[in-house]
DNA sequence: CGTTGTATTGAATAGTTTCAAGGTGCGTGG
DNA sequence: CCACGCACCTTGAAACTATTCAATACAACG
């Protein structure tokens, strides 16, 4: 999307499309807005969250570029969205973009995959919430994080976490606290270095090894 | 699906279809099977699971009629899918029922709805267990599996829980004794009562209230 | 009426959260 | 350029919650 796709036809989809720019925590949308676009990011990393009444927050992904923002069944957001330091995004009006879809099924079915993509990830990721401990947990955000990462940008000696120990913590259901302990304590075991803005990996098995549990 | 849809158009799709029946506990398909056919849920409930190398389970969603079972991004299914009971789905072939949904454009905007509704309920199920009690994730699954209960089968006294309390707890990330623990304290609390193969609700709006947690 | 699978209940244990205090890094303004 | 404030992170100890282990109860079915 806007650039990803090379096909002359969908040039005429571009025309529906508009890029917009955000800085660091900017809200893209929120909870229950009416939904008129389908946005699809191209730079950066976008927040996805729902919000309980008493303040409690769920983070339910982090969208890499390619991801499309915000399937959903009915009218409204199921959850918000928020730029993870500078952002792009491409907005397509909503009935155009659907209507452009009927007479491109190349084109939807990639939304397919696409949506199949994102409830896989979400069904790993109630896995890894359900049924593993803390260090379970941590480790298996680790290397998914990385896997994703890796997918959009190769291979690199330092794996950047541009989201806060907070915001780990809200979306593998775990305290600061607890993300805290169990991140130094594979520092101490030497699986992990932390380094400024991101951290490396030393024994990326093991780490794996110990995100089963 | 296999009944549901009345147009016409939608008989030759039909074509392509083949009900195919199960009693309890049976294999409609696996982990890691290659995706060969599209399924449609017709009649009772399937659960969908995923196992983990040491023998525990997390059960990622409980299909009811209407749902199509196994959205997908790759070429193997990502969980297993088992009946609960006496189920009857309706399966077609893959390639023809993508095909088909090319020249069929409702039917495919349907679909991305359906999976839309999925993921939607992913997300629900990840607030439910990253960040909610053991007394909320229960009152959590009771509410919500009712709300689904009823928008198939409509009202009624009693709420049918076809599944055992084992998988409830695989489900929402609990034991089997912290389930029985809940609902018997709700039981306790008169908020619900526990009836041979389901429960009733008393007063469900405190149960909701519950839900919060 | 006994067997089998499922559910309940209690007590001890383990793991995570909570509370509290201190540390680190970074940008801003004096 | 240093000091200060602010946000984020780390660490420790106490409190709490869910799990584990163990025993018993119940229901369905031959």
């Amino acid at each position: 999307m806007c650039g990803t796709v090379a096909d002359d036809q969908i040039k005429s989809l571009e025309a529906h499309a508009r890029v917009i720019r955000f800085s660091n925590e900017q809200v893209i949308y929120r909870q229950d807005d009416p939904i008129r676009s389908v946005h699809n990011l191209s730079h950066g990393i976008v927040r996805l969250d729902k919000l309980l009444s008493d303040g409690r927050r769920q983070i339910v992904g982090f969208a890499l570029p390619g991801d499309f923002l915000g399937f959903a069944d009915g009218e409204k957001y199921a959850f918000n969205a928020t730029s993870l330091g500078d952002v792009a995004i491409c907005r397509f009006e909503r009935e155009g973009f659907f209507k452009f879809l009927t007479n491109h099924p190349f084109l939807l079915r990639r939304l397919h995959d696409r949506a199949g993509h994102e409830l896989k990830l979400a069904q790993e990721q109630m896995t890894l919430i359900g049924r593993k401990n803390a260090r379970g947990r941590v480790a298996g955000f680790l290397v998914m994080f990385r896997d994703r990462w890796e997918r959009v940008n190769g291979r690199s000696a330092t794996l950047p976490l541009p989201m806060t120990r907070l915001e780990i913590g809200d979306y593998i259901g775990l305290t600061i606290e607890t993300v805290s302990r169990e991140i130094n304590h594979f520092v101490r075991e030497k699986l992990i270095l932390v380094v400024p803005g991101g951290i490396r990996f030393i024994d990326a098995d093991r780490l794996v090894s110990m995100a089963r549990q």
